[in-house]
DNA sequence: ATGGTAGCCTCGCTA
């Protein structure tokens, strides 16, 4: 059976509850990974997804963070938070299984990969040690030996190509040689960058700011990843930026991604 | 080099 797996950072969900149930209901996608609804749990408007035909788990947190998945199959074995930290208060990752009536199950995480900025305070020196948790909790996932996605707004550019203006994030969290070097350490263990598996293109972002007229002079850059394991790899079929969605009314400063897979 | 915008239980922080 074919399954459509979407990460979208929604910059807030209940600012944004039109937009996401608008795309929502023209995509269809059978997952969609979310990032930054910025609300606790009970704060999720969850009902609009479940008439939708959507089920909902959420990793809130107040006003900042918080990740979601939303899945027309059922959600099994949800996980909320990464590993290796158990003193680290932000909510910024899911996992569930995802299962499927025929063709086996997905495995999925939504994730928000801290942004870092300013690289001389705290913040990025978490950044790193949480890219350093991820890689090892993707080495467990591949002793599976299973399809998974590790889906999310990765806030890293992983090469030139994926900015409009490289030279301009030069000395940025998300740019930093070290950033990009933990990056690619998660291909070295065998995770591919689905767009880069299916598209060469230059010029193809995921993110626009909303200062500066960003979106008008194409100003972007290529954050959200979907992130395979081999056996997901395998059975990906294609890949989409949704592009369009950042020019439509009351947008994110983000747009979904989805992959699609043959199970 | 600067400033620009948006969301959050807002008067500053995060991005």
């Amino acid at each position: 059976m074919a399954i459509s797996v979407a990460t979208w950072n929604i910059n807030g969900i209940n600012a944004r509850l039109d937009t996401a149930r608008d795309w929502l209901g023209r995509a269809a996608p059978d997952v969609a990974c979310l990032q930054e609804i910025k609300c606790i749990d009970d704060n999720f408007p969850a009902e609009a997804f479940e008439s939708l035909g959507y089920n909902v788990a959420t990793h809130g947190q107040k006003s900042f963070n918080g990740v979601a998945l939303l899945s027309k199959l059922p959600l099994e074995d949800v996980t909320r938070g990464l590993a290796g930290d158990d003193a680290d208060e932000q909510a910024r990752y899911i996992e569930a299984v995802v299962s499927a009536p025929v063709g086996g199950s997905l495995r999925v995480a939504s994730l928000y990969l801290p942004n870092g900025n300013p690289p001389d305070s705290e913040k990025y020196p978490y950044k790193l040690a949480w890219m350093e948790r991820l890689r090892l909790h993707a080495e467990e996932l591949l002793a599976l030996e299973e399809p998974f996605v590790l889906a999310g707004d990765y806030n890293v550019i992983p090469s030139d190509r994926d900015a409009r203006k490289p030279g301009a994030w030069v000395g940025d969290a998300l740019f930093l040689p070290a950033t990009l070097e933990r990056f690619r350490a998660l291909a070295h263990l065998g995770l591919r960058d689905a767009f880069r598996a299916c598209d060469w293109r230059d010029r193809q972002y995921t993110f626009w700011d909303y200062q500066a007229g960003a979106w008008q002079r194409d100003n972007g850059i290529r954050i959200d990843h979907l992130m395979l394991s081999p056996q997901a790899a395998d059975r990906l079929s294609s890949v989409a930026i949704e592009r369009a969605e950042r020019g439509r009314e009351k947008p994110s400063d983000h747009v979904p991604v989805v992959a699609r897979f043959d199970l």
